[in-house]
RNA sequence: GGGCGGGUAGCUCAGUUGGGAGAGCAUCGGCCUUACAAGCCGAGGGUCACAGGUUCAAGCCCUGUUCCGCCUACCA
């Protein structure tokens, strides 16, 4: 390209929208996210955490796909055969109420539409508002193949729900039975014991009395709930309790009631807490249930699904709500002098994580999954490393809860979800569990067939995401090839709900674990972001982000920050901080591109100069520590690596450094062996940088001359594996570090003295070491372009220069004229300074050396170490104090 | 009640076998130096929560204290 058209190739600051457009319609058009079947290439899969359908993109989403898009574009670079496996989730009673609010604002509700009507509502607010998390995914960069794209209620995925439930129901694993389940009232449904949250809330506790048949007095009783005492059928105390060791009367009566309950002695209650005599509701508290099935008590129902009381409440109670219950409860029995007192105290309350309602403790018929036989399995896998967790501190926490599951109430009074596969018949009432609908009853012939009309937890779905996706139950090529899947990415909040259970499934049905690792990650918690920036309070919306600072800037963010097991903090300012970044790669390829307008291959390095050697030492050792890094889920320290070598060491030292022979003026040679060196070090780059930034990458390599086609075939830069041009050159590095230490002290003098940057500097650099002079002699113009010297003197150690501010680096030290700018005060002040430093370095390293022990007892290299410095540190006091002495005797004249 | 994580610069946080305390942002000073003022050059700033212990040596390992956050639980 001609001088002129490279203006006009590159905007003069990166503009991400467009580009973002553009480039995400060409990776789908191309079918560069697709996954193939088979392959000889070694096969690396990720099923992505599936969004529900009725979900908007929050910070979560963004950090958690960012992350596995990262993967998945390094992986391919790397050769393999990457599937992303995107999907929803039909997220059962989440959508059943966004649809409920929907039909509630057109004045109708699903009682009136039925259940069918209904269902059919449901899909058509997901094929209307359903993409809406999938084209936000998008706008993140998300790789996935999307021609795979699935949903939970998909037939495909429905049929290996049934095959599942049909299964588990033959071994037994699945039963149903009267227990005590969490109900919520507000969504009319059971919710297992993961789907209620506690909260710690104020509440009192009532003193209650319940006379003594006898009438020899009072059983005083404590409760927060003193509502529930019209289902009481039982007191019960411990049998070790000699407060009621002599107790005769073996009844007492229930007040409000008439009834009479019995006295019972029971081990679980506790003699500390209140009056040491507990009242026994069955029907509403697990416990109570439990102590029931051992003495055999009644069970009395008082509160309904509904929320409000039952008839067995007795008159009076029945039809309240259980809030009005409880108050006219505790009046009654004040009006009857049986409330004996009422303390303040704080409980735990249960309420639904999907409406926030107080969740009911209630008697129920449900379906059940038997998890111990499963989570044992689940447990073993992780302890024989089948699957690794990481951070491994996760580990601890899986393991505690698996040992300590309980069954798993699967079945919800919902209408959206997956309706459970068994039939009632209306004749014999013989249960018929079956993969689809029988015609005839298999026990009595009967055909008066009915469905359960429960469907089943949304979770149960998703623990089947692994291989329900790719085709199970029939034997797909698609398991063949990615499953197990190599790692799953997701956020400790759904551990349990999500996690814990794919592996039940996953090793139950696969016979081998859904994941070989699962990355636990940090969690910007909070879909209301009250957690995400606690001193302000503000949501951060990740499209806002993206709109306002482009899609690499918000993702390099994230992945700069995201340190394992930490939570992040987000605010738009250090976005901002990152959009700069973007921006100085973008102008630094505006730079390189001016110089570099055809292909530039092969590096002669023969011909390269000490810089050029020097960068392509550094590219190859941030190559390999991005490796390592995303290969650990180290994403902030690959982040962090490339931030510092593209900014701080090829834009600051290597671009400065390279202008004068890329500007050729020093002849033609060593222009055209640089050019070479900046092509590479801008190809390499984009393509590390391409799986955290893969916009402004792509837009940028299709900028740079000698590219084909998409970067994200091309392959991850292999090092020293693929040839000589990208190798450590320790040598090089050893030099560019004199010459940047040497520039950065001359910088030091200019700025700490005030001296105009456009005003040259003479320089006389003394040091005893021939290969240090000969090797600042080669580099002369180098140090006098960076450090902006009019002259540079090289010479041995010798008279020392008068009227020159001084500094020492290691191997010598430099003297910068002070001729026409001399201010000896200031130069005395520095020089004050510096020696402080040096003499408080060398009263540590001192007491080191005097320390018997240690000499004694420290490994020899750290003793070489502390010596090696204690010289070097002794030798610059003694240079700084003379050239102290010798300023103050000049500031006097 | 049980468990886990955290307390490092003004802010947000790194700190991988124990061996000279770091980054980004913010602040201060100087620069419109021909890729970039979304930039360049330089500077200041920390008792690594507190108290003990192990060690020649502790931000890092051990014990205790304290504050914050989270997970979990069948304390009526």
């Amino acid at each position: 390209m001609s001088d002129g058209t490279m203006e006009s190739a590159l905007e003069k600051g990166y503009e991400p929208h467009e580009v973002e457009k553009k480039w995400y319609e060409f990776w789908e058009t191309e079918g560069l996210f697709a996954a193939q079947e088979t392959s000889d290439r070694p096969g690396y899969a990720i099923v992505i955490p599936p969004p529900n359908v009725t979900g908007v993109l929050h910070m979560g989403h963004a950090l958690n796909n960012t992350m596995q898009d990262v993967l998945c574009r390094y992986r391919r670079s790397r050769g393999d055969n990457v599937l992303w496996m995107p999907g929803t989730d039909h997220a059962g009673i989440a959508t059943q109420n966004v649809v409920e609010k929907k039909l509630a604002a057109e004045g109708t509700n699903r009682e009136a539409l039925g259940r069918d009507k209904f269902i059919e509502a449901v899909w058509q607010w997901r094929e209307k508002y359903g993409s809406a998390i999938i084209n936000q995914l998008k706008r993140l960069g998300a790789s996935c193949d999307w021609n795979r794209e699935r949903f939970t209620m998909d037939e495909g995925l429905s049929r290996a729900v049934r095959k599942v439930f049909v299964e588990l129901y033959e071994a037994g694993l699945i039963y149903r039975g009267q227990y005590i389940i969490n109900w919520c009232p507000r969504c009319n449904t059971a919710l297992s014991d993961l789907e209620v949250e506690h909260e710690e809330t104020a509440g009192r506790l009532y003193h209650i009395r319940y006379p003594l048949i006898d009438g020899s007095g009072y059983l005083v009783v404590a409760t927060t709930r003193p509502e529930t005492m019209l289902g009481d059928t039982a007191v019960a105390v411990n049998p070790e309790d000699e407060r009621y060791g002599s107790m005769t009367a073996g009844q007492v009566e229930l007040p409000l009631t008439g009834r009479r309950i019995p006295v019972i002695r029971d081990n679980y209650v506790d003699m500390s807490f209140g009056t040491g005599a507990l009242k026994v509701t069955p029907a509403h508290d697990p416990n109570d249930f439990e102590i029931c099935g051992r003495h055999h008590l009644d069970i009395v129902r008082v509160i309904g699904n509904d929320g409000k009381m039952t008839d067995d409440a007795g008159p009076g109670y029945a039809g309240l709500d259980r809030y009005d219950c409880r108050r006219k409860v505790v009046a009654d029995l004040e009006a009857k002098g049986l409330l004996e007192k009422i303390d303040e105290h704080n409980h735990s309350v249960g309420h639904c994580y999907r409406c926030k309602d107080v969740v009911e403790p209630n008697l129920s018929k449900q379906w059940f999954v038997k998890v111990k036989p499963l989570a044992q399995e689940a447990i073993a896998a992780v302890e024989d490393g089948r699957t690794r967790i990481l951070p491994e501190t996760w580990t601890k926490t899986y393991f505690e809860w698996m040992y300590n599951i309980r069954d798993w109430c699967i079945s919800r009074q919902i209408w959206w979800g997956h309706q459970i596969p068994a039939w009632t018949c209306g004749g014999c009432e013989e249960v018929v569990v079956a993969m689809e609908a029988p015609v005839v009853c298999p026990a009595c012939g009967g055909k008066e067939l009915v469905q359960e009309t429960d469907v089943l937890d949304t979770w149960f779905s998703s623990a089947l995401w692994p291989f329900s996706t790719m085709g199970w139950p029939d034997e797909a090529a698609l398991l063949k090839t990615f499953y197990p899947t190599s790692v799953l990415v997701t956020g400790f909040d759904i551990l349990f709900f999500w996690v814990a259970r794919m592996m039940m499934m996953g090793l139950y049905f696969m016979k081998d674990v859904p994941f070989k690792e699962v990355y636990v990650h940090a969690l910007v918690r909070d879909e209301y972001g009250k957690k995400m920036s606690k001193s302000k309070g503000n949501v951060i919306d990740p499209l806002e982000v993206i709109e306002k600072y482009g899609t690499d800037a918000f993702r390099f963010t994230l992945a700069a920050f995201a340190a394992m097991g930490r939570d992040i903090k987000l605010s738009e300012a250090r976005v901002e901080g990152y959009r700069h970044f973007i921006n100085k790669l973008w102008n630094a390829a505006r730079f390189a591109l001016m110089h570099i307008q055809t292909h530039q291959e092969p590096i002669d390095r023969d011909r390269i100069s000490l810089p050029d050697r020097w960068i392509l030492s550094r590219l190859s050792r941030v190559t390999t520590q991005t490796a390592e890094a995303i290969d650990s889920y180290r994403f902030n320290d690959a982040a962090g690596a490339l931030y510092k070598f593209v900014w701080h060491e090829f834009c600051d030292w290597y671009l400065e450094a390279a202008k004068p022979a890329l500007n050729g003026k020093n002849g033609d040679g060593p222009q055209q062996a640089t050019r070479t060196v900046l092509w590479r070090i801008f190809h390499d780059t984009l393509i590390l940088l391409h799986p955290f930034i893969p916009f402004v990458t792509e837009e940028l390599w299709h900028k740079l001359p000698g590219t084909d086609g998409s970067i994200m075939k091309a392959a991850f830069p292999e090092g020293a594996d693929t040839g000589a041009e990208v190798v450590v050159d320790p040598e090089a590095e050893t030099q560019m570090t004199l010459l940047v230490d040497i520039i950065t002290a001359i910088r030091n003098i200019r700025g700490e003295m005030n001296i105009a940057p456009s005003l040259a500097l003479n320089a006389t650099i003394q040091s005893a070491h021939e290969d240090i002079r000969s090797s600042i002699t080669a580099n002369g113009d180098l140090i006098s372009n960076l450090a902006r010297l009019g002259t540079l003197t090289v010479n041995p150690p010798g008279e020392r220069q008068k009227s020159a501010a001084t500094a020492l680096f290691e191997g010598g030290t430099i003297y910068v004229s002070l001729a026409g700018v001399i201010d000896f005060s200031q130069e005395a002040k520095r020089l004050e300074k510096e020696l402080d430093k040096v003499a408080k370095d060398l009263e540590t390293t001192a007491k080191k050396l005097e320390n018997r022990d240690f000499m004694d007892k420290a490994p020899e290299h750290v003793i070489e170490k502390v010596r090696a410095s204690y010289d070097v540190l002794r030798e610059k006091q003694q240079k700084l104090s003379h050239n102290l002495e010798r300023i103050k005797s000049l500031q006097e004249n």
